[in-house]
DNA sequence: TTCATATATCGTATATTAACGATATAGTAT
DNA sequence: ATACTATATCGTTAATATACGATATATGAA
């Protein structure tokens, strides 16, 4: 059943650019908290709460590895209306300037090194 | 060219309810300001804001028509990423319950027994 | 011209959102 | 158990968005 509010999660999730440039992220590779803290340059805090609103709209998922938590895209999700945004999404933007800063900073982040600093 | 800036025009433009509501709207027919507004049941003023909101977004066009301004769905729009997203809301949320009441609504909208009121 | 009307814009109050630092939680290691 | 660390949540402030009424603009009629 494709609700309208399913339907406002994904495009008010979608509607800020900090997390369209987290989903960008994520279509390259999988990426904890911290890492993806790095690339923004934003606080712990509001990195951890763009990828929860991410995460309740169905966009992204998370995979507990011991201490860190790993986001990726969302291949099965609970949300019907975002598979076509997260593939419509996925075809667009790779050359936005601010993206491919993103995925190059991205590509280098280390979790073992950028953590415990 | 596909840019971010538009992008979040877009995702902006439909992460408001009302404005899904006046897509939706628009998806069955052509309306004038003060139909939509007795659709909405909202003043005037916001009435207007909310569909010049949508069509800087690229999402839907107005027509003059002497005194009223007709406002339909954009079928060329200047923005490339709402003809995508155009057709996939097209294709949803026509049996979401304020969707049916708000068409059952626009059925009946007649311009000329709405306005001089 | 003047009057009437449909729409757009202005000004403002309220509501929502995004950012931060501080703290709490959960898992790892010793 | 304690110490350490990655993430989540809380509390607050600043910015943004939505709603309204009032006013301005533009078109048509007399």
């Amino acid at each position: 059943m494709k609700t309208m509010r399913d339907f406002l999660k994904v495009t008010k999730a979608l509607s800020d650019k900090t997390r369209v440039r987290i989903f960008k992220m994520l279509q390259q590779k999988k990426m904890c908290v911290c890492e993806v803290q790095a690339v923004l340059g934003m606080a712990q805090s509001t990195s951890s709460k763009h990828l929860k609103i991410l995460e309740d709209a169905g966009l992204i998922t998370s995979v507990k590895d011991g201490l860190w938590v790993n986001y990726q895209l969302e291949q099965h999700s609970h949300n019907p209306h975002a598979g076509p945004i997260i593939s419509y999404l996925c075809s667009v933007l790779d050359d936005d300037p601010e993206v491919k800063v993103d995925a190059k900073k991205a590509d280098r982040a280390n979790r073992l090194e950028l953590c415990s600093k």
